[in-house]
DNA sequence: GTCTATAGAAAGATAGAC
DNA sequence: GTCTATCTTTCTATAGAC
């Protein structure tokens, strides 16, 4: 293959770079990851890649970077309804399609956290606590209407997002559900997480045990 | 290959050297732990650890492998009361206590799957799945008695393990809540979204709210 | 069982030519 | 911007002394 010129356009490699980075992290992980291979999936030397990135470290903290201000920006521009609980289920979908189309993104924002340097760590947390303060903030306009009843305003946020970023683990393109169902399935346990209702599990289903 | 003991106490060392191990991988990770490190930890020189462990493959299967099954076994002891019902709070306060007594192990365990070879990786799989079949059995009885409703039996499986797991994650010794409260808080919202109820967010909310 | 020493490979990053 | 070449460090793992 003859080398035909330079790139017309120069941003070209960079992103590119990026992108090997991301595959390549997501799946080996970034401390096994070397700078040559990145290199040799984008088809140069090694010493091209620092005309693109500041170092290994800094390619990582922009990756990271990236996806969650995309995260957060996706978000605010998602309809999200009238009522806390039109917004907890616009939440839910949300979630779920957004890490479900950028799983590698997704799973290096959540995996790699303790290979940043602590300033990059915190700069990171920072944009992922405004993410989980927006769903927050639903919990809380909805317990406040009396619609939701969360035993813990914070730990249910958690346990929301945990719950939700889970289905990276085993989602597999082409598997038995297809992908609309999805959000529907966790929106029903989502609903009934946060519902009101005193009696274990619920009201109508312990008559029909014991009674 | 042979291995003479001398040593009044022959596997404390390599007991010793499991134990910072398992520290500096959940600290680090696997691949940005060397094994001179792990010696330094110890207070070895590094050409010593291979009298105890095979090599740094096998020592991160090790720990992986006796952390699972030692989930297996803890779980297999604990009292699990007579009904679904029963059954899914024993499983979901085991899983919470054991993941915050065992941070480290867990963290690895969850975190160094991509670092396992495939033959590891296979036999680390078949144990963990193990787990989450005890857990999806108690599903489906609870479904089978009409006391729990969930829209998929292996999807509300792999969503209470991920949530309940996700505790270690914000987790922190002498935090706001107390240890004992944590048990209580998911407990009330795993019960709730494995509970029959067809309301959104609950029949009993919803008249609450809109009624 | 632990030591010192080292083999042999690979890492991150940079310099200078073009 | 990309190349080749290299500096410097670090890595896993092993050998042989004691």
């Amino acid at each position: 293959m003859r080398r035909v010129r330079t790139s017309r356009r120069p941003r070209e490699t960079g992103r590119r770079i990026r992108a090997a980075a991301l595959r390549l992290f997501a799946r080996h992980g970034y401390a096994a990851v070397s700078m040559r291979r990145i290199a040799r999936e984008v088809g140069v030397q090694v010493g091209a890649l620092y005309a693109h990135v500041p170092d290994k470290q800094g390619l990582l903290f922009e990756l990271m970077r990236d996806h969650l201000e995309e995260v957060l920006a996706a978000w605010e521009a998602t309809p999200k309804g009238d009522g806390p609980l039109e917004r907890l289920e616009a939440f839910t979908r949300f979630h779920i399609d957004f890490h479900l189309a950028r799983p590698e993104a997704v799973f290096i924002a959540y995996m790699e956290l303790r290979n940043l340097t602590p300033e990059n760590f915190a700069a990171i947390e920072k944009l992922r606590r405004r993410y989980e303060d927006a769903l927050q903030a639903i919990l809380a306009e909805g317990v406040q209407a009396g619609l939701f009843d969360v035993p813990d305003l914070k730990l249910a946020t958690l346990a929301i997002i945990a719950m939700l970023t889970g289905v990276n683990t085993w989602y597999r393109e082409g598997g038995r559900l297809p992908r609309s169902r999805i959000g529907d399935i966790y929106w029903d346990m989502v609903r009934k997480a946060v519902a009101r209702g005193d009696g274990p599990p619920a009201p109508s289903a312990l008559r029909g045990y014991r009674g």
